[in-house]
DNA sequence: AATGAATGAGAATTCATTCAT
DNA sequence: AATGAATGAATTCTCATTCAT
């Protein structure tokens, strides 16, 4: 299977300044037209204009549409995994609980700073261009948490370390983000906090 | 928003045979298109190709292509839902983590049955037309939780039922999801059913 | 090489009268823009316009942009073989020069009636999508050429058939088209088809 | 039809040695785009880009996309008709037949030297901005070889030398070139210059 | 002179939907 | 009821050309 290659990189010099800005520029715009108008209206033309660039200039950073979203994807899941790797590597002690309720609370942070964004991510990312960027962004924040937990497995029930990382992350994250798009009832910002802590702990240890 | 009819037909008039037939076969026709070709490839001109039909016929039945998935969605939800019921209600005596583990499986056949259906609904269902079909579908399913989580109050930890049901049911739906999804390397079929029991068990449970 | 299918039959039945008058008016239409304007202006839109019918018609019927002018060359080069074959086989017997000059008249008919269209073919046909059709075309013709020379080879002088029938078949054709598109000072079109059969009965005949 | 002036820099002006390089450079890598990746390939920032110099200078000494193809055509015809000149007016006795086997033989080195190049230069030359250009060039090189008939005109046959220039002209050209590009069965470099050499011969003499 | 980022008109193509038969 | 030809708005993407630096 031929990839397209997807971001276009200026011949050769680390890029100017100028190009740099307008890539940001276009990748905001995007940002601004999916939290503002969804999925459907993130048409390269829509996000040109609002960009305030032309169409031409667009596709003179991104190959392609897809590329767009792809690039914010990348964005965004560096950024959760740093978050995901500081906070597990973090050399000050904490009780399990403490630990885990700072992991919960940096992605309810991360979620809730730009909701739609991470909607659109999870949901359409999902389906979009490249399967395997989001499932190796999963393996990848998978195996922070696995390598956490096998350092702490002494303190933890015995299980499979593979899929009790696998199931616990995934847990976290569906139900964070089903928290923000269905917004349920009886359920608010600190109770879903809680909840999803308390998972967490007594999912893991003993 | 106004939302537009979606069956073209009455509701309770009394369905001709053929109709029924006719929307059946479209039906299949459909999931057969999603699970061999994928999201994109379902249009309508495609879906009539293969159900036999023109799409003149298919526009019969259906006021507009969203209306099919809609359909898709609801003969799934409405399965899930039942299966969710009838395990709840039922009368025989289990204990607590038979209980899991029944529902845990129950939903894994059900999602094995057809993966790339149970993927397009979970991951283009959302995306498309009525969020509130599936946000009201999962509502009625944390309902169904909650019901049964208040019966059995008695034997839990003490929480918010709301909030519990919620997680759970969502950690246990995108846990399953994601594991026919993504195929993580270390986990198979009995370990996942396994955890997730595990999980729904600890979570619940004192 | 893939090659994409070029026409697009309807399912199966016998195309519907409706049918094969559309691709005729579109045709007609691609011929008239190329006539009028050339071939820079035949776009699908401009074809589709001319045509009187939208845009989705004409690709109902072509499967892209190319097919178009392959169906048209197709049309042409049936012709202008059935022309040749027909003098060549005729069982009228001819001097040579009488039949070189008939060829020679009937070629210069087919261009006269519509020089601009087999000036694109010539021309534009030559780099368009099937290389393969002109040349193969061209292969035909010089075969025809080829076969009635060889039975014709007693009152010939001793020559390559092959070469010679390529030869006299490009040096024809070349002429004739040339004498279309430019127009040379001190040439008219009787003036033309005598060289052309001068040139014919010189160059085979002793 | 108001022409656009095609050359940049005042046709007289004594242009600068690095002018004049980089006019090279950019022809130069016109030719290595044709050559490799054919007609649809040479756009102007893919030749800059071979060329190694950027749009904007392109754009200095080319007045337009059309401007560099002009240029190519100017000098190969350029090559072209001081072969017919130098030949055709040579002091040297030579037998007609010599005389038209040399003419022949160095058109058919002109053409195997850069087969693309004169591929693209008839075939889209023709179509390309000013036809005035190939048929200005056609009409000076038949008035060459119309001068040579109307010196050696005791030893030929009478006729119309402007018809009979053009033909002949016309012939040899498109056979040479239908020659390289269709690489016809059972013809071979020596044959073709054979054939083409008593083409000419027998044409034109008693 | 040279650069190359920016422009934007315009081209090909798709597909949900309608409606005459 | 069924058919499927026709529609055309909408979308992606290209590339010749300009112009501020």
């Amino acid at each position: 299977m031929t990839r397209r290659s997807t971001l276009r990189t200026a011949r050769n010099q680390p890029q100017q300044p100028r190009s740099r800005a307008t890539v940001s520029v276009i990748l905001e715009a995007a940002i601004r037209v999916l939290e503002q108008d969804g999925w459907d209206a993130l048409t390269t033309s829509r996000v040109a204009e609002v960009a305030g660039v032309s169409v031409g200039t667009l596709y003179q950073y991104f190959a392609h549409r897809e590329a767009i979203v792809e690039a914010l994807q990348n964005r965004e899941l560096e950024r959760a995994s740093e978050m995901l790797e500081r906070l597990l590597k973090s050399p000050e002690p904490k009780s399990d609980r403490e630990l885990a309720r700072a992991v919960v609370e940096a992605l309810f942070g991360l979620y809730k700073a730009a909701p739609a964004l991470h909607r659109v991510l999870a949901v359409d990312g999902l389906r979009l261009a490249p399967p395997e960027t989001v499932v190796a962004f999963d393996a990848r924040s998978v195996g922070l948490v696995k390598a956490f937990l096998t350092v702490a497995s002494a303190r933890l029930r015995p299980m499979s370390l593979e899929a009790a990382a696998f199931v616990i992350y995934q847990s976290v994250r569906a139900s964070m983000l089903a928290y923000f798009l269905e917004s349920p009832a009886g359920v608010n910002d600190d109770v879903i906090v809680d909840e999803l802590t308390e998972l967490t702990v007594r999912y893991l240890t003993t």
